[in-house]
DNA sequence: GAGCACTGC
């Protein structure tokens, strides 16, 4: 079953009998509206029942008809598993047969596969091979109003996928709060989201639209028990605000009436007391703390810090950061709903009620707030040359916007049309790594050292979770003591991990016990490596692999190799270059900002002169990189002269 | 000189 954690991923409301769920007094209405309207909001807690039984509806009124199928997709790759399990239990099926699930890894279908769970990012991926998704009769998006890029992405992708293909049915699984901003976007009088828009315009067109319309409230309970109600409500917008919510009319009317239906179906909850604390001292903190628990059945007793850490993207630093930012109101219902669903249940709140007045209704959309390269990269090999006027459900910051593409282009993804590179950009945006290391991958069949490059790509995906430490050798240990280490950086370190890692009789556990690495990490970078592989060999790139895993087989020089390495991560990461200086700490060409190599980094106790970086991120105390590598100056005009020509004056950032 | 890492492909 891969490598997921049954234990941790036991989702308890997924276990009810299904004609217990709140959802089963919804199947009539549910078809009525599918079969009516193209897209469907359904909006309804986590418990409702909707994940597991929407797809089961669907598939017995015939949607998965002439070898179709409906895919329901999550942003988390547990979840689609999870789910897909239990669904194929209730439909008395293997998982894999009627009912699979697909996640980076893991194809659990076959041709029998009628019902599919897939995570968000797979789905955009398939978008790929497949533009106009046609294996699917409905696509149901679920967890929607988590907002994260893929699933913004998937939406707009959808939207414009429903043009071509009237027949394709789209579902959106959201909470309550946001199901609005669904609703309004996919209703057609509403003013295309483009990026670089004016504000004025768009707050002008948001006006009108919420004023001329029927809103998705937040209360509403659908309570219709036969279709011929749900009809009725449907049609007719006067009483659309009571019960079954749909927008607009049979289709015949589709010129001034929406293509959007949406349904808030029952949660099954208990009540929960929210107590806020006024005044939260330590005390009150201890208090709350100590009475909360966790039940065998569920969580019973909620304590809401009404804080969240979020990732932010700085365009003009290309600097990213943990910020702890107050929680939104739709987080906080979210928080205190998990203390509900087996028994009534308690939430303590540690701030006054004033201050949940003030708090945002959703969170910033990560679409907002991120590096938005590669997600242009994937855009534009989707074929949507003009991602400035992409119709976002929020569309970026501008900054964001611009950074991105003048990025993309100093990599030479894109070029002087912003139009992508061929072979090059396409390629990059193929590849499962970030641009600048595709960018560095792409680069090394040129330079002799593609099967080593792979192999660093695959290990600086795994994110850092590469070394173990034990708790008594925290303090004085890091990847310097390891036997892997060496002095050109993080880099070539990780790579003689891996190679040592998969060199014969040591893919176990105790290998990697004895020599700080972390065999899960371990097991992963072997898969990411193969699929990189397999990625490289579909664009036509051939991998030569030295006959034993071992570098020096085939009397290669192994210093030029590790040489070779470092050039082409130069050719990627140039824009994260920064020259040590006497007191140890990093500056970036043409900044002032000091930067500290991350305690994590072999660099944290070498001496260097010039390097290059993979990450960088600013925490409550310092701005840290980490995966540094070192590099000669030269290289940089050598790789990057357009670059370093007319930027040499100016911070090149990110 | 000494840390918070979430997800996903």
């Amino acid at each position: 079953m891969g490598d997921f954690d049954l234990d941790s991923s036991f989702i308890p409301a997924l276990y009810k009998p299904a004609e217990s769920l709140p959802i089963a007094n919804y199947e009539s209405d549910i078809l009525y509206l599918v079969d009516t309207f193209p897209v469907l909001v359904v909006v309804g807690q986590t418990g409702s029942g909707k994940t597991t039984q929407i797809p089961q509806f669907l598939r017995k009124a015939g949607w998965c008809k002439d070898g179709k199928r409906v895919g329901v997709t999550q942003p988390r790759r547990v979840a689609a598993i999870t789910i897909a399990m239990r669904v194929a239990e209730e439909v008395g099926c293997e998982v894999g047969k009627e009912v699979g699930y697909s996640v980076r890894f893991e194809d659990s279908t076959s041709k029998s596969t009628r019902i599919k769970f897939l995570t968000d990012g797979l789905l955009i991926r398939e978008a790929l091979m497949d533009p106009l998704l046609s294996e699917y009769s409905v696509i149901m998006i679920d967890e929607a109003h988590e907002r994260s890029i893929s699933t913004d992405i998937l939406l707009g992708l959808l939207k414009k996928i429903m043009k071509r293909r009237p027949e394709l049915r789209i579902i959106i699984s959201s909470a309550t709060i946001q199901a609005k901003a669904f609703f309004d976007y996919f209703s057609p009088s509403k003013t295309p989201n483009n990026a670089l828009k004016g504000e004025a315009d768009k707050k002008a067109a948001a006006k009108n639209i919420v004023s001329d319309r029927n809103k998705v409230g937040s209360e509403a309970k659908g309570e219709a028990d036969e279709e011929t109600t749900t009809k009725d409500i449907a049609l007719d917008r006067s009483k659309v605000e009571s019960e079954v919510k749909g927008e607009g009319g049979a289709e015949e009317t589709n010129a001034d009436l929406g293509p959007v239906a949406a349904l808030t179906v029952e949660g099954r909850t208990y009540p929960i007391d929210v107590l806020h604390l006024e005044s939260p001292t330590d005390d009150y903190v201890k208090k709350a703390a100590e009475t909360a628990s966790v039940t065998i059945d569920g969580i019973v007793y909620v304590v809401d810090c009404g804080f969240t850490k979020i990732r932010v993207y700085d365009p003009f630093t290309g600097i990213e950061s943990l910020v702890v930012t107050p929680a939104s109101k739709a987080s906080s219902i979210q928080r205190a709903g998990r203390a509900g669903r087996t028994k009534p249940g308690k939430c303590y709140r540690l701030y006054p009620s004033e201050n949940y007045d003030e708090l945002p209704d959703s969170n910033i959309p990560e679409m907002q707030r991120s590096n938005l390269a590669p997600v242009i990269l994937q855009l534009k090999a989707l074929g949507i040359d003009n991602v400035l006027r992409f119709d976002y459900l929020s569309p970026p910051p501008s900054q964001l916007m611009v950074k991105a593409l003048e990025f993309l282009y100093a990599l030479g993804a894109l070029d002087e049309y912003a139009k992508l590179t061929r072979p090059l950009g396409m390629r990059m945006a193929e590849l499962t790594v970030e641009p600048m290391m595709a960018k560095a991958l792409l680069s090394a069949p040129d330079l002799g050292c593609l099967s080593e490059m792979l192999t660093v790509a695959a290990m600086t995906s795994l994110g850092g979770n590469v070394w173990f430490f034990h708790d008594n050798e925290r303090k004085k240990m890091n990847v310097a003591g390891t036997r892997f280490a060496v002095e050109e950086g993080d880099h070539l370190t990780l790579l003689n991990a891996y190679t040592d890692f998969v060199t014969t009789e040591k893919k176990q556990p105790k290998f990697c016990h004895e020599n700080h690495l972390n065999f899960k990490s371990m097991t992963r970078a072997v898969k990411i490596r193969a699929q990189l592989k397999r990625y490289l060999e579909q664009l036509g790139i051939a991998v030569e692999e030295p006959a034993s895993g071992i570098p020096q087989a085939r009397g290669r020089d192994l210093a030029k190799v590790a040489e070779q390495v470092r050039r082409c991560l130069t050719m990627g990461f140039f824009t994260h270059a920064a020259q040590m200086q006497p007191d140890g700490t990093f500056r970036a060409v043409g900044s002032e900002m000091v930067l500290h190599a991350h305690p994590t980094s072999i660099m944290f106790t070498r001496k260097a002169d010039w390097v290059i970086f993979q990450e960088i991120m600013e925490t409550s105390t310092k701005t840290f990189i980490r995966d540094i590598s070192k590099i000669e100056k030269g290289w940089l005009t050598e790789y990057a002269p357009e670059y370093y020509q007319v930027q040499n004056t100016r911070r090149p950032g990110g």
